[in-house]
DNA sequence: AATGAATGAGATTTCATTCAT
DNA sequence: GATGAATGAAATCTCATTCAT
């Protein structure tokens, strides 16, 4: 028992040592960069190792993003009992979302963009019903109904607004992510500027 | 003269047939794909008369994305003298360009993520000043004046109302971009929540 | 005693079901196609034990060809009790000898051409003296006999004989199995031919 | 103009040399064991190299079976107007094919056993109407009219003859060359005996 | 201006085999 | 008896780049 533990548990050690590397080597130099060879130079090992514990390079491209999307999640979880009223909560979440991103923005970029289907199936949000699926969209679209009063409205409606906000802010974070020179005072009254202008939004459906 | 002068548009016609052939390959096969034997085998020349022309191949990937940043740039600028009320002219703008990105949306997608220093050069948007650059957030700003009521207003909060517009956009278009299976009427809809909501953040601010 | 019995059967079963693993490998993928890690994958057990059980792949690979060789032997053996006369229980054999050898055709040919020194002591039919060896020349020598009219002739005569009928049947099951294509009907037309122009031949050689 | 000449044929030398390499390392270790590399070393080139004159291994293996079948083709091509009777011109040419074949028996064996479809394209004999496609048929099928006397005869049953004694001696030849240990006067009976049995077969059709 | 020849480096992957456990 | 880990060697193929001509 006590062998077939420290097996696997050694076995384990392996395979994350060899996900460790690739992923470092993403992110320093690109995926289109990454090769069997630096990783096994990397980990002091033969290239043939690697075969030992993954089927091929696309099995481990596949881990690495999957590790870094649910790092990314991990990172952006919304609170689950926060304070404040509805708006307060609202603004506060998209705060959190876009200060969590851009200190991963590299990471949470690479995982945004990949358009590989495996990926995609992770990361879309702008599918109609995605609201039952994600929290996070689902945590939105509660505080929608609440600033812009509409309880009652329909369910799609909202889910709508929710993704296009989602999506804005995904926006202004892959823009300042690229435009990496944007000082940090621009930065801070971009993002205020971006959460302002969306609440007025919703503000403005209430009073209708 | 005529003969340097004829020769000098030789030179020219060669680069730009290589730069053509590279950027097809590029659009029809992904960056990684781009290979100078494979723009040697489109044009019909040898790969060594590409070194006649580039330096290496880093300077071509450089060059075809500028190349495709004046296609779109071509492709999304803005009407010099629209007709309808400044709101209508304003939707109308915004739906513009997110038909025309996502008309070409791989490719529009491929330069605005792309952060080498020369590139984002060219895309960059969010710095503070970016309005008495780029003709299309002035545009832009002009819109955002007139429907949120700000003739008075500083300058500083219309661009940065201008550029976190943008980048909303920007990120809708992205993320469309990306989740390829995304239904049209579902696009549609997106579309028009988002410039919907845009619109009235706007309004709200004009009645405080 | 027990013991040890049990434990030699229980070797020879593994051998067994290695070599089995093995042949069926080659007779799916071919030859160049048979690794270690195949047949290991296939047995369920690892790549190392296989070396337990055999010195290296060779080794393997001379055991199921001989493995084929067997079942091709057992499965062209003549009837031991025949009925008819001697033309036809002569014709008869030489068409079950055809259909059976076509019937297991990929197998037969890779057995039958195989040139290494073990393999051909096995297959070897053209040496002087082989009708005392293999039980399916002596048989044919039988029926030449009789046929040919030579009960009194020289024993080398008949045993050249024999070798050049066999090698001319094996010459035409070879080439059907190499072109692969020809239709039953012609198939069938060849094997027609080829027994009629042999007894026809023996035939001849009666009158004179 | 003669410097277009030298290149060509220094193109040429350099294929040449390439399946030269590559057609020994075939006949001496077997096709599977040919590899880019042994090419490489063998002509002191560097392996990358082969790839500026064949597309791929593939293109090589085509080229030197091709090659080696043109040879045997041009060895075994029976004399235009050979002397003496129809049975004596008969006999002399399926001599002279066991001869040419055995001559070259391995090269012979590769190509004839080779069930690739473009060799087979090559190789094929035993299709309906192959007489009219291969001179060496053709021949044969003028002999087996003469000898048989079946100048009236249908032409299929001529084929089908020349088919089987084709494929008889086809099958001595190969058997021949599979064991390599028999001694040259057991050959030259088997040969003789061969022959001289095909010959008695057409033969005692003349008789009915 | 243009090219064909050439290469070193590198990519992914597979393999037979060994060895400590 | 059995295995997992490990490797060196080899396979095919592609590439960016250089250079003599």
């Amino acid at each position: 028992m006590g062998i077939k533990e420290r097996r696997e548990k050694e076995k384990d050690d392996m395979r994350n040592s060899i996900l460790k590397a690739a992923y470092e080597i993403v992110n320093e130099e690109g995926e289109k960069n990454l090769s069997i060879r630096k990783i096994a130079k990397k980990i002091d090992y033969s290239p043939a190792i690697v075969y030992h514990y993954f089927n091929d390079k696309e099995d481990i491209i596949n881990q690495i993003i999957l590790f870094g999307y649910q790092k990314i999640l991990k990172a952006v979880s919304f609170e689950e009992h926060p304070i404040g009223n509805s708006e307060e909560i609202f603004k506060q979440r998209l705060y959190k979302y876009a200060e969590t991103a851009l200190s991963m923005c590299d990471e949470y970029k690479n995982i945004m963009i990949n358009d590989s289907e495996k990926i995609v199936n992770k990361t879309s949000m702008l599918y109609k019903g995605v609201s039952s699926d994600k929290k996070a969209i689902e945590m939105l679209c509660d505080g929608i109904k609440e600033i812009s009063g509409r309880n009652e409205m329909d369910q799609e409606s909202v889910e709508l607004t929710a993704q296009v906000i989602w999506a804005s802010m995904f926006g202004l974070i892959i823009r300042l992510t690229v435009e990496k020179n944007i000082e940090e005072s621009q930065k801070k009254k971009l993002i205020d500027r971006e959460i302002d202008l969306i609440i007025k939004g919703l503000k403005y459906e209430k009073q209708i």
